[in-house]
DNA sequence: AGTCGATATATATTCAAATACATAACGCTT
DNA sequence: AAGCGTTATGTATTTGAATATATATCGACT
């Protein structure tokens, strides 16, 4: 089956901010409390998460994950405010585009 | 400079078929009539760019590009009717999404 | 027949990104 | 003090993609 895809992201300076990795990630993020186990569940190795949750602070105006270590259950992860917010941004953002793109299916009569 | 950016292509059944690289191939092979100088100019290998021919070609409907070897200038690279209809569209595409960005510029303000 | 510039194609090499592995640090709980 | 699960971080290894290299082929023209 035949179709138009897109992604979209963020950046500054050729640096990327945001897209649909650092999405997903909050989103597991908030769902398993953990980062190690919010990378597992992508099949990502942990330190790429670590690094992409670094990046994500580093460049947002306010924290947008909160990394704990130590304590009870060893330690934590968890989700700002803002970080639900920028979720909310972001797939609004890409709901347009595919409304957008749903008006522009001429393309796919080139495929055979 | 913080911004939105995009990218946009089309595919069947997972395999890339026509994106921001064949666009600008296609562009740049009838500027120059010559497969190999496009590739140069695009700083891409030649044999990048003749698998991406060969893509292209099996993917569409009827032909895109043209390749000729031998003759008096050793051969060359031609474009179909085809394909500069198709190069249209998608910049149509490109410029419709960016036109739908422009309205969504809230992300923004999660940065630095 | 020989030259030329381009296409055609296989193999070797390089390079960067991703992953795997190892180890330390942390702080609550028992 | 020892154990636990998680974060933190450096190093080694793997992998895959891109590139480089080499060689063959083609066909008009001299």
């Amino acid at each position: 089956m035949k179709e138009i895809k897109f992604k979209c992201w963020v950046e500054e300076q050729g640096e990327k901010f945001y897209g649909p990795g650092p999405n997903e990630l909050i989103k597991q993020i908030q769902q398993e409390g953990s980062l190690s186990r919010a990378a597992t569940k992508m099949k990502m190795s942990y330190k790429k998460a670590w690094e992409m949750v670094q990046r994500l602070n580093q460049y947002s105006e306010k924290p947008l994950i909160i990394l704990k270590k130590g304590g009870s259950h060893g330690g934590g992860a968890e989700v700002t405010e803002t970080a639900l917010e920028l979720v909310a941004e972001y797939e609004n953002l890409q709901k347009k585009i595919t409304e957008s793109l749903e008006q522009q299916k001429k393309l796919l009569k080139f495929l055979k």
